[in-house]
Order: structure tokens, then C-alpha cells, then sequence
DNA sequence: AACGCGACCTGCGAGC
DNA sequence: TGCTCGCAGGTCGCGT
């Protein structure tokens, strides 16, 4: 269910509570929830106990924690030197379609949910626990290693811009929102690509951090069609798409997200408030409020592409029968 | 390379 | 009341 402001939501929260702040123990309670840590549970936990959250990063809808663990220090108790101390590991989340990331006090009842608890040193006025919590399964945690970027780092907002990239979310391309996001990159990944506009859109090593809902609601406001052959566009239709995905994920982030139920929650298990401001998602039969207010009668219509659903306007995002875009 | 499809899961609402 | 069906914000891997 999260898409990239969901995320990015969510990793604001999460630095707030967690930076700095030591992990003491773990508490695996499903284990399928960490399914993509190769090496099991009890590995799983040893990483994490005694190891410090420095930061809080994101890329797409991958999200981070670099650690500090203990590196083993000299017999005389003698500090690392600051290159010892460069992150070399991070405990890893995706949420998947419904994975959720809850700040907790330690005398909340265990939510339906619950996978993992991770207790966190005592800090006055914070609470104690990170949850994960996830109905469907889809998402995870794992520990994962840090690699080099090469570059500017993860970018993303607020986090330290970390040298630093977690492994597993290095095959992903930047995000709109992430300030080293490269058009040129964009638009050169799009042409070498024979296919539906769509698809690249929801294709994270294209373009990460995208979705079902904001796909099709950057298509409604750049009044592009999901199959619009990758080979017609133009470099001034790439330009509107990403334009119109950046801007439409940035006002579902000033909104706190798009939540249709309780299923996606911030980490103070608050809903956001952007699903009132879709103009095509979830939409079918209801008239387009763009044709509405010019007097044309758009209503949108649903459609299955990729295996899922897309909503789209066939008055202001037609698809032309002859086949010229 | 592109694409379809199943797998991974639980739960909800609609319709009978 | 209960059953089945279709549907859901995501990704991964396999076959063609």
C-alpha cells in the first residue's frame, strides 16, 4: 500500500523517535516477517541488539537504518577511530502493502498484527518500542550491508547524507523527490525502453518510489494515457509525467499520505488525509472534476493493465484509435 | 527485452 | 448466517 509520501512519512516519524537511541532486545514473532534475512532469527537479532540507529533514510519506498554496532574495541577500552565508526550495516524495512512502523509504550497490548518488537533504550518522553506490524506480509525487515553510492549518497530529505547505500535498494533508480534525481537519467532509461508509459512508471529501477495510486494520478494531471507507447514520447511529455509525480507526491506528503482505511497509519498510528484529493484512483464512474468544471462529461473509468487496476479520464487522457500520439 | 502470470498473505465487502 | 468471489497501497521470479 505505501508509496513513496506514505514512506516518507513514515521515515519522518521514525527519525524523531529513534535516532541516537540504542536497540536492546528483539522479538521476533512471526518469522515469515523476516523472511528476506537469509540467515534466520537468531542471526537477525544479534545484529540488532546493542547496535545504536543513527539515521532514519529512504529511497523510494525502501527504508533504512544505518547502525553503529560494536566493533570490538582494543583490550585498554580504547575508542575506533572514526573510520571504524562508518556505518557498514543497516536494519532495513519495506512495508510491502501493508506493513506499518509504530512507535509504542511497552504497556500497549500487542496489536493483531504484531511481527517484530524492537526495544529501544530509555529516553525521557519517547517510547519504548518500534513495531512492526503487518497484516499481508508482503513487506519485511532484514539487516543488510552499506555500500558505496558513488555519489551524493541516498538524498531524500533530512537524513545525513550518507556516503552510504543499503545493498538492497541499491538496484532502484532516485526518486522524484531526491535532489541528485536526474532527468537526463530519467528520460535516457524511458527511450531505451519499448513499452507503456505506465509501466515505466511503476518500474523502481526506472523511476522509484511510484506506485498504483500515484501513477495514475500524475497520468491524470499531465492528461498522458497509462499506454502510451514509451517510443511516441516526447522529451516535453517526460518532463509533465515527472513534473506532475513530483508535485503530486509532494502534496500527499503536506497531507500526511493517502489512507483509504486503517491500514496505513504514520508511526503514531495516525491516518493520512490525501485520499480525499485523488482526482482519478478509486474514482470509477464519478465525473472528472477537470471536464467538470470545463463542461465536458469525462467520467472515470476503470481498467485492468498490468494485472491491476487504473483509473483514467477517456475525455482528457484518450487513447486515439488510430494508434498517432 | 518484454510481458503475463503465479506466488507470497490476510481481510473486507458484495452478492447469493 | 455463511459461503464464494473479487479486490487491495508491492515485489520477485519463472516461463514464453
Amino acid at each position: 500500500m505505501p508509496e513513496l509520501p506514505e514512506v516518507e512519512v513514515v521515515r519522518r516519524g521514525l527519525a524523531r523517535w529513534v535516532r541516537g537511541r540504542t536497540i536492546t532486545s528483539v522479538d521476533v514473532l512471526d518469522p515469515r516477517s523476516i523472511r528476506r534475512h537469509a540467515l534466520g532469527t537468531e542471526d537477525f537479532v544479534g545484529n540488532l541488539e546493542h547496535a545504536t540507529v543513527l539515521d532514519v533514510v529512504r529511497r523510494g519506498k525502501f527504508l533504512w537504518m544505518p547502525l553503529q554496532t560494536d566493533e570490538p574495541r582494543g583490550a585498554d577500552g580504547a575508542r575506533s577511530t572514526d573510520a571504524d565508526r562508518l556505518p557498514r550495516v543497516a536494519l532495513m524495512a519495506h512495508l510491502g502493502m501493508s506493513g506499518q512502523l509504530l512507535m509504542q509504550d511497552p504497556g500497549v497490548p500487542d496489536e493483531k498484527h504484531l511481527k517484530v518488537r524492537i526495544s529501544l533504550s530509555q529516553s525521557e518522553g519517547m517510547p519504548e518500542q518500534l513495531r512492526f506490524v503487518d497484516q499481508r506480509i508482503f513487506g519485511g525487515l532484514f539487516v543488510t550491508s552499506l555500500v558505496p553510492t558513488g555519489d551524493g549518497g541516498p538524498g531524500g530529505e533530512g537524513e545525513t547524507p550518507l556516503p552510504e547505500i543499503a545493498e538492497e535498494a541499491s538496484h532502484i533508480a532516485r526518486d522524484p523527490l531526491d535532489p541528485h534525481f536526474s532527468f537526463d537519467d530519467f528520460y535516457r532509461k524511458v527511450k531505451a525502453r519499448k513499452t507503456g508509459l505506465k509501466r515505466v512508471l511503476l518500474d523502481q529501477g526506472v523511476i522509484s518510489g511510484i506506485g498504483n495510486i500515484y501513477a495514475d494520478e500524475a497520468l491524470w494531471r499531465s492528461k498522458l494515457h497509462y499506454a502510451r507507447p514509451t517510443e511516441t514520447l516526447r522529451r516535453a511529455d517526460a518532463v509533465r509525467i515527472v513534473d506532475a509525480a513530483r508535485e503530486v507526491m509532494l502534496d500527499a506528503l503536506a497531507a500526511g499520505g493517502t489512507s483509504f482505511d486503517s491500514l496505513y497509519v504514520n508511526v503514531n498510528g495516525a491516518s493520512g488525509y490525501f485520499a480525499r484529493s485523488l482526482e482519478a484512483y478509486g474514482r470509477a464512474g464519478e465525473p472528472c472534476r477537470r471536464c467538470a468544471a470545463a463542461g465536458l462529461p469525462g467520467v472515470i473509468k476503470r481498467e485492468q493493465f498490468m494485472n491491476r487496476s487504473s483509473y483514467t479520464c477517456p475525455v482528457c487522457q484518450p487513447k486515439p484509435r488510430n494508434g498517432r500520439w
